[in-house]
This record gives C-alpha cells, sequence and structure tokens, in this order.
DNA sequence: GGAACTCGCCAC
DNA sequence: AAACGTGGCGAGTTCC
C-alpha cells in the first residue's frame, strides 16, 4: 500500500520549493503610490499636531506636565501615560499588563470615560497608520515597489513570517485603516489585484488530524456552526441573519467563544469578551434597556428574561455550554486533544501531517495548536509552490506577489483573468487534496477582484 | 550608542 | 488548577 503521509524529505523539499516560490514574488513585489504616502503623511502630520495642540491646552494635560516638574510630557509614552492616570489621579486600572503595571490600551483608556484620553488613542492610531505602514512603504520601496520578505524558518509551527515591509499585518478590519493604508498599495499599471482566501482552513485541518463525525458533518454539510452555538449561547430558538441583532451576535458567538475554545481558551474569558466587548454590559448585573440592539430592544432585555441577567450568571451558563461543546457536540475532537498531548509528553515531539516534527517545550495549547497551524498553513504553501510552478511553465504575465497564512495574493494581467482564476480553483481545491490524501474534507477558496489600476482598498468584487 | 526589554496593535 | 495559538514592528525605556 503507498504510504499517503507525507515524511521528512517530502517537508525539506516543500520549504526547498517553497523558498523558491517566494523568492520569485518577493523580486516581483508590490508597486506603492509614493506620492499618496507623501500626501498622506504630510495630512496625518497635520492632524496629529492638530489633536495635540488642542489636548496641550487642557487641564488633563497642564496637570499632567505640572506632575512631571520641570521633565516635558512625552504624549506618546504610554509609562508616563499609566504613571499618570494611575499614580497621580488614582484611576483604577480595568486590567494590569503581564508586568503588573496598569494597561494603557485603548479598552483601558476607554474605560475611564476621560475625554482626553479618546484623543490620546485617536493619536496613536494615526501614528500607527503614519509610522507602521506609510513610513514602511516608504523606507522599503525601491523604483515604486515594495519587496516584502517572506520566511519560512523563523516560526515554531512551521507557518511563514515577512517583514521589510511585513505583508501579513495590513489593516483590514478597521475600515479606516484599512483605507489610509491600503489606498497605497497597487497591481502593476493596467493589471488587477487578486486575492483568494482558503476558507476555514484550519477548522477544516483540525478536522483531519481529530476526525470528529459531527465537526466532519459540519464540514462535508456546510452546516453553520456558529449560527447553531449563537442560538445555544443566546437561547434564540431560530437564528436568522435578516433579524435585528442575530448577524452581531453570531459574530461575537465566533470570534468570542467558538474560535478562542479552538485555541484553548475557556469559559471565563469567553463570557467576560462576549457581554462586555461585543454586547456593550459592562457591569456585573445587567437591567433592561442595555447593551447593543436584538430584536428591536436591547441585548439585555433579552438575556434578563432568560435568566441570564448578570456576568455570574451568563458565566455558569457558558460553563455548561463549554462542556457541552466537548462532551456532546465534539466527543471525538475532545478524545484526539487528550490523546494527542499525552503523545507530547510520552515521546517529546509531535509529527504534523505535513511531514514536520515540532520539538522542544510546550505547553498543551501549543503542542495542540502547532500541527493544526503549521499544516493549514502548508496547504497555502503546496498550492503557491504550484500555482508560480505553472505561471511559469505557462508564462504568464500574471505574477503571484505575496501570501498571508490563508490567502494569496496575485497582480493579475486582464486577459488572462479567467484562465488565472479556473486554474486557482483547481489546484487549491482539487489538486491539493489528491497529492495530500490525508485531507479528506472538502477545501473551499473565496477570491476578491479588485478593479483594473485600482489599489488594494478599492471596492472589490467576489470571483 | 546599541542591545534587550515592555507595551500596544496590526494580521491570520 | 488554570485558563488564547503564531508572527512583525514602532516607540519608549533601561541597561551596559
Amino acid at each position: 500500500m503507498r504510504n499517503i503521509h507525507p515524511n521528512t524529505n517530502d517537508a525539506y523539499r516543500l520549504l526547498h520549493n517553497g523558498a523558491l516560490a517566494l523568492l520569485r514574488a518577493e523580486q516581483q513585489g508590490m508597486r506603492v503610490d509614493m506620492e499618496y504616502i507623501e500626501r498622506t503623511t504630510a495630512q496625518l502630520t497635520e492632524q496629529i499636531d492638530e489633536l495635540e495642540a488642542v489636548l496641550k491646552k487642557t487641564k488633563f494635560f497642564r496637570h499632567w506636565q505640572h506632575s512631571r516638574g520641570n521633565r516635558a510630557v512625552n504624549i506618546n509614552s504610554d509609562v508616563q501615560l499609566g504613571n499618570y492616570i494611575y499614580n497621580r489621579l488614582g484611576f483604577e486600572p480595568v486590567k494590569l499588563t503581564d508586568s503588573g503595571r496598569g494597561a494603557v490600551d485603548e479598552e483601558s483608556l476607554l474605560a475611564l470615560g476621560v475625554p482626553e484620553l479618546e484623543s490620546i488613542i485617536k493619536i496613536r492610531k494615526m501614528r500607527k497608520n503614519r509610522d507602521t505602514y506609510l513610513g514602511g512603504f516608504a523606507r522599503e520601496q525601491v523604483d515604486g515597489y515594495v519587496h516584502p520578505f517572506f520566511h519560512l524558518h523563523f516560526v515554531r509551527t512551521y507557518r511563514s513570517s515577512s517583514d521589510r515591509p511585513n505583508f501579513q499585518n495590513i489593516p483590514k478590519r478597521d475600515k479606516e485603516a484599512q483605507k489610509i493604508t491600503r489606498q497605497a498599495l497597487y497591481p502593476r499599471p493596467g493589471h488587477q489585484l487578486l486575492e483568494f482566501d482558503y476558507g476555514a482552513l484550519e477548522v477544516r485541518i483540525a478536522a483531519c488530524y481529530h476526525q470528529d463525525p459531527n465537526m466532519l458533518k459540519y464540514i462535508r454539510e456546510g452546516h453553520d456552526l456558529h449560527a447553531d452555538m449563537t442560538e445555544q449561547i443566546f437561547k434564540i430558538d431560530k437564528y436568522d441573519d435578516a433579524i435585528d441583532g442575530h448577524a452581531h451576535l453570531r459574530s461575537a458567538v465566533k470570534n468570542g467563544f467558538v474560535f478562542p475554545q479552538f485555541y484553548g481558551d475557556y469559559y471565563g474569558n469567553n463570557a467576560a469578551d462576549i457581554s462586555g466587548k461585543w454586547c456593550g454590559l459592562k457591569t456585573k448585573q445587567w437591567k433592561p434597556g442595555q447593551g447593543v440592539g436584538f430584536e428591536g430592544a436591547h441585548i439585555s432585555d433579552h438575556l434578563c428574561t432568560h435568566k441570564l441577567g448578570s456576568l455570574q450568571k451568563f458565566t455558569d451558563h457558558l460553563k455548561e455550554i463549554e462542556e457541552d461543546f466537548w462532551e456532546n457536540r465534539f466527543p471525538e475532537y475532545h478524545a484526539w486533544k487528550r490523546r494527542w498531548w499525552a503523545g507530547y509528553k510520552k515521546f517529546g515531539y509531535i509529527d504534523m501531517k505535513t511531514g514536520f516534527r515540532c520539538s522542544g517545550l510546550m505547553e498543551r495549547n501549543d503542542a495542540i495548536n502547532y500541527p493544526i497551524q503549521g499544516s493549514a498553513f502548508h496547504c497555502l504553501l503546496w498550492s503557491f509552490i504550484e500555482l508560480d510552478r505553472i505561471m511559469v511553465l505557462e508564462k504568464w504575465n500574471t505574477r503571484l506577489i505575496g501570501q498571508i497564512h490563508d490567502a494569496i495574493i496575485f497582480d493579475v494581467s486582464p486577459n488572462e483573468l479567467d484562465h488565472v482564476i479556473k486554474t486557482i480553483r483547481r489546484v487549491t481545491t482539487q489538486d491539493l487534496p489528491k497529492a495530500w490524501q490525508w485531507i479528506n474534507v472538502p477545501l473551499e477558496v473565496k477570491g476578491d477582484l479588485f478593479p483594473v489600476d485600482g489599489s488594494w482598498a478599492s471596492e472589490s468584487t467576489k470571483v
């Protein structure tokens, strides 16, 4: 019988061929609009100066300056800010940093309800966009192109990383930051950007390891786990996108329960996050009329009538949900995690289905997460190598220009578009599972196509 | 003056 | 009993 599992040699070849394919993407690079960057950098500087000027006139700032004697305040110093608000003004930190000081991240500052702190947050965001992103592009560009590096040898899980500039953390979720940063990035003249992502890749690859029948069913039949969990957690009869508040709660459940649970989090954090961050219920005891909108009223109305009117009750509720999630919904996944951890403790290493071996000291969550994260990326890398090979063989004018863990970004020649999309779909969803037969779940990809000569911030269409 | 550290924050 | 995985990078700060 043919051994369908890649070995260490296969793993080595993947890295070798991956390095060569990524090199071509690095050499190609991505076009940047230097005029836009210069213009926008100046605008951001102006806006930052303005906000700082206003801030400096406030009582808040003058008191801060006074408290430091003749040492000048640096508005950008988290240490100075933390000392002032927690040691001088006497606010109680809502959370502490790893080293035990009062945190001054956005969440902590907003919790204090001080308007001056809100402008400090605004200044922070603008500096981030200006210095980290636009500044990074400007610093790294050569003749109007950035050439981000992609590395295959830094990450414990055998994922990739990227730097100079980092291609893998350009803002996307925050629409304002997305627009400011991605407006600097373009395809070659006459071309268009195309982004192809695997859908729920890590969840699918995890299923290849644990083979939980209920999870396989969700994946193969395309059922919506997040919707089911939303019904269970919020005691909703029938989840419905179209009903006020439902979609928001689904996001809350997806990002506040399901994914964190997969990474090894627990109900305590989940309950605090879902109620506080996602539902806007910041107190311990909830009263009707509070929090995000839900079915024409507020989420707290709904929770109170379902005997979930406090953080304590909601936490107890999520404790039961967590038990049910692992013991009844995904028992085989649960059993696999236990076996996998026991295997690491016995042998001192773990082997991935892609042929890689991870050794070294690991916590339980590490040992369980590494193989999933790693082999999910290897699926992407395999596809990247194969598409790069075909690109060279068929002499495409289209280029692969980058990769973000489960996505590939192309700079496409419009007259090749149809063929390129067809080839991408075939390689990513058909050729890969044929080459790696341990993949026994369907793979899905979705494409985003940007206009000809449009920036990465332009409106895209699904392909 | 640079190395190493902390913190915050961007991505998946 | 405790409790979230992987990175890069800018800025401030401390140490040598």
